[in-house]
DNA sequence: CATACACGATACTTTTAATGTTACGTGATA
DNA sequence: TATCACGTAACATTAAAAGTATCGTGTATG
């Protein structure tokens, strides 16, 4: 027993793909709060990384959401459309699907077997406890706050 | 913001495959407590409702920690090879294979953009801390008391 | 009003890791 | 020696995110 915790993201040297919308819709949230008018999902899949139609699909739960709105035509594009002192970090998790947070989970949480149900719960127990903090802590954080520490982290760097 | 937290495993309704090798072994490593003499990969395999190759992969790595030993031949099996007091849920999430615990989390943890570094700053500060919490919880449970649990849990259903 | 622009939406394909499956080898026991 | 049980390799399946191609719709501009 006792083995001492390893850091987050330490336990495998090959590259894991996350589920990475929350973290692709806070940058480019960052970004357009910072841009002087809309941001295209070209311009923004370019930042990315990625194509037009993933953008559009992700943002389109932003926009349903109320946190950002998208305008056709010449010079249209995204643009924030509420405060980002109003939206925290939890606030764009649900917004874009509020995918399942952990990679690990009981095989069938319905079981028939006692002793399955018995790990179950202990498992759900301690998955629980560890969403809640993990919720709580997104909750806590608005996107004005984030902001605020980039500037912090770009003075600071001057 | 200020969105409430909803428990574990609601947010969707179609079924999610979680990684289960923790919570199959667990349920494995209590039967094989409860019970005379070697299991064969066979008969865990129809409790788990998998495969016999399955198991084997699976203990392979609960046999290479020296929680559990394999016998070959005729009356062979697993069989439990080191004190339930002495294992901790921690140890078999490692044993198993330490597999990544979050679904989510940054597309590129070395990002040049400085934004997308802010973004991944916080989030990966959240994660950590939810980690942490998790493998302190897995760590401070022993199988010896989830067997307890479980014995008090049948007890209370007489 | 025609044209280029930009989003909306659908229908795919690709990717990745876990899981499932088949097959064959090795050692142990009756 | 025949059967049992694990060890291992190789391959198939699955599920969800991500990537891609294509079309439709609305909009501003010349």
């Amino acid at each position: 027993m006792g083995a001492l915790a390893k850091p987050y993201g330490s336990m495998k040297d090959h590259v894991v793909r996350n589920d990475s919308r929350l973290s692709r819709m806070l940058h480019v949230l960052l970004h357009m709060a910072r841009h002087e008018g809309p941001m295209t999902s070209d311009a923004i899949a370019r930042m990315l990384g990625t194509n037009p139609v993933v953008v559009r699909r992700t943002m389109a739960g932003l926009r349903d959401a109320g946190y950002v709105r998208s305008e056709k035509g010449h010079g249209g594009g995204w643009v924030i459309a509420k405060p980002l002192e109003k939206v925290s970090l939890l606030d764009v998790h649900r917004a874009v699907g509020g995918p399942r947070l952990f990679a690990i989970g009981p095989e069938n949480p319905k079981a028939d077997c006692a002793v399955e149900r018995a790990v179950n719960t202990a498992l759900e127990g301690v998955l629980r406890d560890a969403e809640a903090l993990l919720l709580a802590r997104l909750g806590a954080v608005s996107l004005a706050e984030l902001a605020r520490d980039f500037d912090a982290y770009c003075d600071a760097a001057d």
